[in-house]
DNA sequence: ACAATAAATCAATACATCTTGATATTTGTA
DNA sequence: TACAAATATCAAGATGTATTGATTTATTGT
């Protein structure tokens, strides 16, 4: 990075951009700023993803710089990565203002019985 | 537009980042940002690219936002779309910083022969 | 009106991405 | 170690996007 502003080239640009493009994540990228860290299972049942389907979304935007992972035994936890360099951040900005409508968050981690469906 | 900083919607968001998804419009659209205004056959000639090919790179960066055109006679000549809303110009400047090797300018459009080939 | 040039569109093929169900990996617990 | 839960990866088919050459449309000059 040059001066602080840009990104390095223009694949990993392409890879940014890529990321965004698709409902789907742009959703999860919001549901993410809204809602702060959640695990894979919690965004599965607040999104109706099956699993397959979100954990590769998930991988394609940890990848392209916009989430990171903490793992906390079994459990995966996604979120914003942050600091985002200036031009992801106006991009999450944008998103912001889309005006998507949220799924309500359901926290199946926290129930008795787990994850398990 | 609600308060002057977003797109509208989710649809012209992602028809924005799909334009953007491509590495041969990247380099159109910041070969005008350099450039100026210029017709498709200069442009043709410069990038090196085959008519068909270009014209529907110009149409999804137009239809997307990015460019404008205005026709001089048979001419059609494309520009960077003035002003340009916060995201289209955050990601042109994101653009500028890449380090893009740009090739060289042809008008050949002001030769004798126009744009035959 | 005709011919020629600039640009746009079309049709076919090639290439990339998305979705799904099945399988593999990782971690916690008996 | 064996089992179960949470997540990741894989393989196949479906869908979407890019490229090319051929055709069409628009405009100019004769």
């Amino acid at each position: 990075m040059v001066d602080g502003r840009g990104l390095l080239s223009m694949e990993v640009f392409l890879k940014s951009v890529a990321a965004l493009n698709n409902e789907t994540r742009v959703l999860i990228l919001r549901f993410l700023d809204e809602h702060g860290p959640l695990c894979v299972c919690d965004l599965q049942s607040s999104l109706e993803m099956i699993q397959s389907r979100l954990s590769r979304h998930l991988k394609i935007l940890k990848e392209a710089g916009f989430l990171k992972v903490k793992r906390k035994g079994a459990w995966a936890y996604y979120a914003i990565r942050s600091p985002l360099d200036r031009f992801r951040s106006e991009a999450l900005e944008e998103i912001r203002h889309l005006g998507i409508d949220l799924p309500k968050l359901q926290k199946l981690s926290e129930t008795n019985q787990g994850c398990k469906l």
